[in-house]
DNA sequence: GTCTATACTTCGATAGAC
DNA sequence: GTCTATCGAAGTATAGAC
C-alpha cells in the first residue's frame, strides 16, 4: 500500500496460493530455522515455482511479515479466549509453557536482530501480548490475596515468561538437567498460592 | 583430526590471518546474526580474501566451532574467577546480568536450531556452565541459610537466568516495559535473602 | 606455509508471456 | 489475474599457483 514506485503487480491476497506460500514459509520457520526460508525452498515445500514467491510478496520481509502477523493475531486471540475461560494462575503457567510457538518466538527474535522492518513489529506484538498477560496475572494474584507490593504482577509475569523461554530453548538443545526440579518447585509455589 | 579423506591443505593454527577472520567472525555474529556470518562477509571485515576463510576452516561449521570455544571458554574462565573472588548472590545476579554475551548466546541458541554439530557443542558449554552457577549458587543460598528443600538452588539459577535472557532478548527488541520494576523486586529479594 | 583462480550452487528480484 | 524466463549478486568449496 506505501510506494507504487515499481510497475511490477502482487498477487490477490485472498489467493489460495498465496496461502499456501504462507504455510511452507512458517512451517520451514519453526522446523529449520529463518536462515532456511528462501524463496525457492519455500517454494518447494509448497509444490510450487520460486517466482511465485515475489508474485505474491515484493520482498521476502513482506513475507515473514505476514508469517509473523497471521501467528501472532491466533495465538494473541487464543491466549485471551483460555484466559477468559479459566483466569487461574495455574492455566497461565500451564498456557506459557505450550511448547507450541516456543520455536516459532526464538526464531522471530533471532530474525529480528537484523531486519528492522520485522523488529518493529515484533516488538509491537510483543508489547501486545506483555499487556494481555500481565492484565491476567494481576487479576489472578488479586484472587490469590496476593499484595501487588509483595509480588508485582510484571514481575511475577518476567520470571515466568524467563523460565518457559529457557525451558523451550534448553530442550530444543538436548539440556535438560534441573528442569524437572524447576518445574515441580513452580508447581509447588502455585498451590501454595492458590490451594 | 577427524579425516583426512580431502588432499586439500589447512592453515596453520597460529597464524594472525586466522585469528583475524575469527575476531571478523565473531564481531558480525554479535552485531547482525548469523545469517550473516559469510565467507565473503567475513573476509571483507578483516580485509582479507573470501577464499582464506576456506584455507583455515574447511567448512563456515568449523569456523562457527572456532568462534563459539574461544568464547566459551573465556566466559566460563571468567565466572569461576569473579565467583571466587565474591561468591554472594548479588555477584551472582550482576555477572548474569552482564549484558556482554546476551546477544552471542541468542545468536548461538538460533544457530543451534539447524546445525548439529554445533548444537552438541553448544549443549557440551551450557551443561558446564550450568554445573558451575548450580555450585556457586547453592553455596550463596547456604550461606544466606537459605533451606534446599524451600528453594532449591538449580530453580533459583534458571529464575534468573530466565530473566536475564528475557531482559536481553527484548532490550534488543527495544521492548522494555516490566523491566525496571521486576529488577527493582529481584534487587530487594536478594536483598532479604542476604542482607 | 600462504594465498588465488575458478567452479558450481543458490539467492532475491524483475520484466514480460500467458 | 497468474505464472515463467532470466539476470546479476552472493553463497560454499576446491585445486593448484606462489
Amino acid at each position: 500500500m506505501a510506494t507504487v514506485s515499481s510497475s511490477r503487480r502482487i498477487g490477490a491476497e485472498d489467493s489460495k496460493t498465496r496461502a499456501q506460500l504462507v504455510d511452507a514459509a512458517e512451517r520451514l520457520l519453526i522446523d529449520e530455522g529463518y536462515a532456511a526460508v528462501t524463496s525457492r525452498r519455500v517454494a518447494a515445500k509448497a509444490g510450487l515455482k520460486p517466482q511465485l514467491v515475489h508474485y505474491y510478496f515484493r520482498t521476502m520481509d513482506d513475507l515473514f511479515l505476514e508469517v509473523l502477523r497471521r501467528r501472532a493475531d491466533h495465538d494473541l486471540a487464543r491466549f485471551e479466549q483460555a484466559i477468559a475461560a479459566d483466569g487461574s494462575l495455574r492455566n497461565l503457567w500451564r498456557l506459557n509453557n505450550d511448547p507450541r510457538g516456543a520455536a516459532f518466538n526464538i526464531e522471530f527474535v533471532a530474525l529480528a536482530n537484523h531486519r528492522k522492518a520485522i523488529r518493529a513489529e515484533i516488538a509491537r506484538y510483543a508489547e501486545r501480548f506483555r499487556a494481555a498477560q500481565t492484565e491476567a496475572i494481576r487479576a489472578s494474584l488479586a484472587a490469590a490475596g496476593i499484595d501487588e507490593e509483595q509480588l508485582p504482577p510484571v514481575a511475577a509475569l518476567l520470571l515466568m515468561t524467563g523460565l518457559s523461554q529457557v525451558f523451550a530453548l534448553e530442550q530444543a538443545l538436548g539440556v535438560t538437567s534441573g528442569h524437572r526440579t524447576t518445574r515441580a518447585f513452580i508447581e509447588r509455589s502455585i498451590s501454595e498460592l492458590e490451594g
